[in-house]
This record gives C-alpha cells, sequence and structure tokens, in this order.
DNA sequence: ATTGATTGGGCTAGTGTCAGACCATTGATG
DNA sequence: CATCAATGGTCTGACACTAGCCCAATCAAT
C-alpha cells in the first residue's frame, strides 16, 4: 500500500549526498559557484554540520567539489555535466529499469503540465513576466555547456512561479529522474530549434494566461522528449 | 531554492506518528480493523521496532488505536472519523494557515487531473475496468461513516491505477493534506449528489478513454470541494 | 488442561546524529 | 606587516535510533 512504505529513503548522510547531487546536476549551483556556507547550508538542509560536511566530504573524493578553506573559500562545484552521447544511454536506461522510466516521464508530464496550468490561469506581476522572458531567453542564448542547465532553469521558474511549493518541489523531483537520461541523449539542431519552438509556445499561452494552451505546450513538448528517448532506444 | 530544503521532515518518531495517523485517517485500516504485526511494519516503514512501538504508544494514549496483546492481538483502529460541522473548518484552517492551504488544494488538483488523464490514455484491462466501477458503487452506497474513507478509496485507486506509483505517491499525499478540512465540512444531501455526478462522470471519461474529459471531470470536481471550503470560510 | 503459534512488551549494546564550542587557514584591508 | 572577518576542520557530551534477543500474554487446536 502507497501510504505505508518507508518512512525515511536512507540516513541522513545518504540523503544529504543525494541532495548536493541534485543542486550540483540540476545546476542550481553551477560550475565554479560554491555551495553556501557549511553553518548555513545545514540549517537549510535541517541536519547537523557534522552530516554535511560528511556528504561534501564524499562529493568532494568522488570529484564534484573542490573545498578550500578560509575566507572566501568554500565548496566549490567543479562538476561538468558530461557531453552526451547516445553510447551512455542504454545504460542509464538499464541502471534506473524501465518501469522506473515510465514512471518518472509519466510523473512529470503531470506535475509540469499541471504547474503550467496554474501558472497561466493565475494573475502575474510585471516581475513575473519578465523573470520568464528572461528564462527563456537564457535558454536561447545558451551554448552546448550550459544548455542543460537553464533548460532545467526554465522548467523549474514555470514550476516555482506557480506559487505552490508542493507542485515546485515536485517538478524539480521529476526533473531530477529524469535528468540522467537528458544528458545522455545527444543535442542535435534540430532539436534544439524544436525546443526553442516550444519554449516560445509555452511561454507565450502563460503569459497569454491560457491556461488549456500552457498545459497543451508543456505536454507536446515533454512528449517530443519522451519520443526522443523512445527513438535512442529502439 | 526549492532543492535545498530540509532532507527530513522530523526525528522518525514524528514521521511514523504522521504515517499511522494518514492509514487511520485515510482509512486504509478502516476502524475495527488493525495495523500489521509490529515486526511486519517496522520492515514496511523502514523503521526500528523500538521506534515504531513508540509511535503506537502514541497513538494508543491519544485514542486513535486500542492495542491488545497475545496472538490475534494487534494495534485495532478505535478512531472513527469525527461527524463534521463546520464550527471546527476555521480552526482546521487557521491551523494549517491559508497559504498552505492554497498550495494543497494547487497540488491536488495538478496531480489528481494528471493522473485521470493518465488512466484515462491508457489502455485498461477488464479488472481494471471493474476495479474502478466497484469503487464508484462503494461511494455511491455508503452510509454517512464510511463515506469520506471510500471517497478517498476512489480517488486513490484512479492514482493508483494510472501505474504511476510516483504519482500515486503524490495523490496520497496530496489528499492527505486535505483530508483535515475535509473531515471539517458538513456533508449536505445536495454536495453528496453534486459528488456522485462528477465520480460518475470522471468514471465515464475514464472508460471511454477519453483524457481530456477525464482532466475536466476531475478539475470540475476538485473546484467544486475547493469552493465549497471557499464558501464556509467567507 | 496442555501445547504451540502469534503477538505485544522490554532490555541492552552499538551506531548515527546533533548542538555547540573551539581551532586553523585564508586573504582583503588598513 | 598586522589585523580581522569569514570560512572550513575538529572534538566532546548528549540523545535518537537500530538490531537482536528474550519475556509475557493470549487463544485456537488438541
Amino acid at each position: 500500500m502507497t501510504v505505508l512504505r518507508p518512512v525515511r529513503a536512507g540516513n541522513a548522510f545518504e540523503e544529504t549526498v543525494e541532495r548536493l547531487l541534485q543542486a550540483i546536476k540540476l545546476g542550481v549551483v553551477g560550475p565554479g559557484e560554491k555551495l553556501p556556507p557549511e553553518r548555513e547550508l545545514a540549517v537549510q538542509l535541517g541536519i547537523s554540520r557534522v552530516t554535511l560536511r560528511e556528504a561534501i566530504r564524499a562529493l568532494q573524493e568522488a570529484d564534484y567539489l573542490d573545498v578550500r578553506r578560509g575566507r572566501y573559500g568554500g565548496a566549490f562545484v567543479t562538476y561538468v555535466p558530461p557531453q552526451p552521447g547516445t553510447g551512455d544511454l542504454r545504460r542509464v536506461v538499464a541502471d534506473m529499469g524501465t518501469a522506473d522510466l515510465a514512471d518518472a516521464l509519466t510523473f512529470r508530464m503531470a506535475v509540469e503540465c499541471g504547474a503550467a496550468a496554474v501558472l497561466a490561469a493565475g494573475p502575474l506581476t510585471g516581475d513575473q513576466r519578465d523573470l520568464l522572458r528572461r528564462r527563456l531567453a537564457d535558454v536561447n542564448e545558451a551554448g552546448a555547456e550550459d544548455y542543460r542547465r537553464l533548460d532545467t532553469a526554465f522548467h523549474l521558474s514555470v514550476a516555482e512561479l506557480s506559487g505552490s511549493s508542493l507542485l515546485a518541489t515536485a517538478c524539480a523531483d521529476a526533473r531530477l529522474r529524469v535528468s540522467d537520461l537528458l544528458n545522455a541523449i545527444p543535442m542535435l539542431q534540430v532539436n534544439l530549434d524544436h525546443s526553442a519552438t516550444q519554449h516560445e509556445a509555452i511561454v507565450a499561452a502563460i503569459l497569454a494566461g491560457d491556461p488549456e494552451a500552457a498545459r497543451r505546450a508543456v505536454s507536446e513538448h515533454l512528449e517530443g522528449t519522451a519520443a526522443l528517448l523512445r527513438g535512442f532506444l529502439s
């Protein structure tokens, strides 16, 4: 039964590593940037500094972080997303299992469509409209190294602007579950152009305040990604 | 930022109490039924028996459970959902905060609409169709005491049949967040009739394989509940 | 009445996690 | 060059949680 599932996913250390890995892989803290100071971060994550430091050390040893002491020191992100190639995709899928893959794609479709619809339905301030346009522009101007990160930022912005933190969390979770997959598929210019058009459509629908159109636009966009995945797998 | 939120909601004891309360309030284990044996349940919840027992004792002292020793003993649910009255509603809302309320309603709307659409889109086996009809019939035949529980079961069935365990979990979570509210609003015959019609529409759309209609039907249904809440609050 | 299986009740030793204090290093600033 | 603020590094005592074991109660089957 769904409700009598494990109370916690693992011990505090493991969960913390997972979280930091999320922040890094999703590009919340990009390459060269640093995590917040330990004391601060520990509070944000609701754990003790000791546990946080263990997690940081693990990521350091796995070459995700470079930790420097002293003032202006900190834990700097060294991880750069791998240049994608189709070769890895099957391995990534094998790692997560096809059932989980379908689950993740379905979940993502549901929550992101929902977030876009909610956002389009509500009134938007000028700042919010600007942010949305800014993120859209960022993706369009992005080079190959930054593309995934800024694409993620765009999608998460839609979720966060919806005003529902539960939805935003769900979208972040969903995105994370597919991020390894996305990183493994090659970026072809055709697909990038296609995505750009779809991103435009999403923003247009949201700014126009048309929930149905927004939902449809997101749906088509994500369906495109899913189709791409299936294409590389078959 | 969404991704650097607390790693754990509280200590194991608190989270366990919360979970068991979920199971009880959502009617996963109905009045008079008993929880699984401690050793078994502890494994399911991924916690030690000691911690589980503390949680059970807390619920026992709060009169949710009656614990009996010996063979054929166990932790029996004594909790019966309170007969609803509008008086409590304001207090419940005050407890959770209006921002959280809006968040919960939004989240629920997104995930349940998504689940219904997914379910309607996919092919359904005969058994699945039967289960759906069965749950619908259960709600319609339910007496006042069983109504909320069977209504929950109906909604959760839609989510679980969608085949996405992530979505099902999200729906259960969403339902839980509003369950206190639902329990606090009075059940008027008009509303029950209205809900019954909407439930029929949802099932019809799903069985017809029409995702758009299914989404719309769920949306109207939940919007009705939300409106009802607003009505009692204003 | 006896037995045996099932279940809750309780104990202990070991490990995980926490809060808080203090130390060590770094580099900008005066 | 000395200072100082910000930051990572380390230690300690307390508490939470776990695994595993054995005890106590209950009740159907014999």
